[in-house]
DNA sequence: AATGTCCTCAACCGCTGTCCC
DNA sequence: AGGGACAGCGGTTGAGGACAT
């Protein structure tokens, strides 16, 4: 379906944004209001496409962001959901306040899923606590991300297209 | 000190789901 | 009902730093 050309248009930046760009991005955002990603970049007098302003905005800009130091009960929640959710990052990250769907892909791709291959020590797998896992397994997710559940219904996971 | 290899993480890409006309 | 536009997701890549030789 109408599937845009996505971010191989010419003329635009790629690659780590610069302090500049990040300031244009968070000002407009402060003061016209998230969405619309498809035309902010124009509007914002961003030389980006609109999916590469809303995944810095949601991953690292957003106000409340937790970037690192990652602790073991979050660890083990994210062992804990992977388990009963699978590679659904987005549902993970909802249960992790401050927490990103990318970060915690990431984590898990470079640290945990070389963790949890390990031999178990104890019953335990790695010695966590049990605290934080049981609260977030049992309870419901937190209210804000309600909304973005009806996006968790996905067809499993698919396969990209040709490496660049 | 120089070089090679490994690891981490920010960002990109392609796809699907939903909304709206 | 059909199709375009938009939003969001998950897999993957590549640059750069850390570490090993």
């Amino acid at each position: 379906m109408g599937r845009k050309p996505c971010c191989s248009k010419e003329g635009l930046n790629r690659g780590a944004w610069t302090a500049m760009e990040d300031d244009i991005l968070v000002s407009y955002i402060n003061k016209h209001g998230e969405g619309k990603w498809g035309s902010l970049p124009r509007r914002a007098g961003l030389q980006r496409c609109g999916k590469s302003c809303r995944l810095r905005w949601l991953n690292y800009l957003r106000p409340g962001i937790k970037r690192g130091n990652i602790s073991n009960d979050e660890e083990e929640l994210i062992v804990r959901l992977h388990r009963l959710l699978g590679n659904r990052w987005s549902l993970i990250a909802g249960r992790l306040p401050g927490r990103t769907d990318n970060e915690i892909k990431n984590y898990w791709n470079t640290t945990l899923s070389k963790k949890v291959l390990l031999p178990p020590q104890g019953s335990n797998h790695s010695g966590f606590s049990n605290q934080l896992q049981l609260q977030a397994v049992a309870s419901p997710p937190p209210p804000e991300d309600a909304a973005p559940q009806t996006r968790a219904a996905r067809s499993g996971p698919r396969r990209c297209g040709a490496p660049r």
